[in-house]
DNA sequence: GCATTCTTGCAACTGAGTTGCAAAGATGCT
DNA sequence: AGCATCTTTGCAACTCAGTTGCAAGAATGC
């Protein structure tokens, strides 16, 4: 699965295959790192139109190979699912830093359980640390 | 505490008083239940302009007498601190619905922690749980 | 090979939040 | 009270992210 090619896992989504979805998804797979905004893509990919950039981030989140992540930075940020079933991956911690705005998903640390009222239908839980990560206090810290 | 007059609060919190501010407040303080949105205001204090209760919000929230939930919607909400000293309300869970797009605080269920990387300093923490609310719920099935 | 369907880029729009500025209001000092 | 100073308010205009309508271009099915 890991070492799936990129059109085919295109495919596998259930996806059809253009230029455009290959060179953004090689883009996602290959180059971003971690969490990204449909503003790092635009940086990312010039020639590509931010309308594209969007439906085609929405139909990769719909198929379960991205996954939208809510930083609380009021920007939506997509993260790639690194899972290797068809669960949707569920939600594990993320940190995002007030200085550089970068978010980071802690994958190995999943989200604890809290007893919830009766009757609340859970579909979605999400944890956010806010604060400033060790390398931005670092440089805080060297001023 | 609890039973502060509203100009006394406002005075205490070091916000001067105007006609506008304690409208303000009263309502918040008196008629909004749970979490609201600067638009929720809007709607219920039509005369006043929204930078103003945009200004009038964000000076409350430095002072500590509202403190910003955010619950994933995009929409910034706000929701009164009931506390009984000056530390910082902490965070505690908040539940939000996707159909009615209420959101509610349970005030008693405080985040657990987890094990965060070394060298991350805290901020704040966001615990949320997305899905449908009980009454929602109920709607949907008699129908 | 042609008709049909899907995808793309452009432009224009929405919605929430935010800011500059002048008028209105509050405060301090005599 | 009268006046100068500082603060708050409403208006309008703007930013920023996301979203949509539409026509042109690309892919697909027969």
């Amino acid at each position: 699965m890991e070492h799936m090619n990129d059109e085919q896992t295109l495919r596998n989504a259930g996806i059809r295959i253009t230029a455009v979805r290959l060179m953004i998804w090689k883009q996602i797979r290959h180059e971003m790192e971690g969490v990204f905004s449909l503003y790092d893509m635009e940086e990312a990919l010039p020639t590509v139109d931010r309308s594209t950039l969007f439906r085609t981030l929405t139909i990769l989140n719909d198929s379960h190979l991205l996954h939208n992540v809510d930083d609380g930075s009021g920007v939506q940020k997509y993260c790639v699912c690194h899972h290797d079933d068809t669960r949707h991956c569920m939600g594990h911690v993320h940190l995002t830093c007030r200085i550089c705005h970068n978010t980071y998903c802690l994958t190995n640390t999943s989200i604890p359980q809290v007893p919830l009222p009766e009757g609340f239908q859970v579909e979605e839980t999400e944890y956010i640390v806010k604060g400033i990560c060790s390398r931005c206090a670092q440089k805080a810290a060297k001023q």
